[in-house]
DNA sequence: TGAATAGTTGAGCAAGTGTTCATATATTAG
DNA sequence: CTAATATATGAACACTTGCTCAACTATTCA
């Protein structure tokens, strides 16, 4: 594997983006369909500030993105890479 | 997706051990076979306690392995999980 | 128009992380 | 035994991160 530092980067944010529990939590909750910032904060006991501070960061990483209705702002998973991320992480920490 | 809030921490403990250019270049050398941690640290440029510390979390995390022969150890993936993260992980920052 | 609602943003701060440096352990050589 | 080599470890410190709180924008409702 030859991997420049620019990519060893990338690679070290798009995991980071992935790297916090409450991230986490919204990427599996985004898989069952898109989703408004207070519904989220709600379910996942959160304030929406900070819900809305950590969708900023999968945003800027393209692994959510926003559709905007009227003053609400709904969220959904960018591309199908994040959930293949998400189930082999689960593989991972399931078996052994 | 229904997710516990343990399984959620451990997702992002596993995330979490490759969110840094370090050990995903670490990661990126063992792709290509066992190497024990001086070699390591002359090709990443780092002081070998630096990587030392690294390889500790991700021995911890499950991500490599380690094999003492007198003196050296040689340190090599764990699972084909990590190669998997990894190539995903990839194909996220290439594409687009 | 003004009040209420949904979400975003910046500052501030406590907690966490990655490195360096010094020291410690384990193994081998002499 | 002592000295050298390979790695591990703990403390310290700068830097980063995720939260709260307050203020802000944008939109809808009355």
């Amino acid at each position: 594997m030859k991997l420049t530092e620019l990519k060893a980067i990338q690679l070290a944010e798009l995991f980071s983006a992935l790297s916090d529990a409450s991230r986490v939590r919204i990427i599996a909750l985004l898989l069952e369909g898109e989703m408004g910032v207070g519904s989220l904060a709600e379910k996942l006991n959160m304030t929406e500030s900070a819900v809305s501070h950590q969708l900023r960061g999968l945003r800027q990483m393209h692994l959510v993105r926003a559709r905007k209705i009227g003053r609400r702002v709904f969220y959904s998973l960018d591309d199908d890479h994040v959930a293949r991320l998400f189930s082999l992480g689960l593989d991972h920490i399931q078996h052994g």
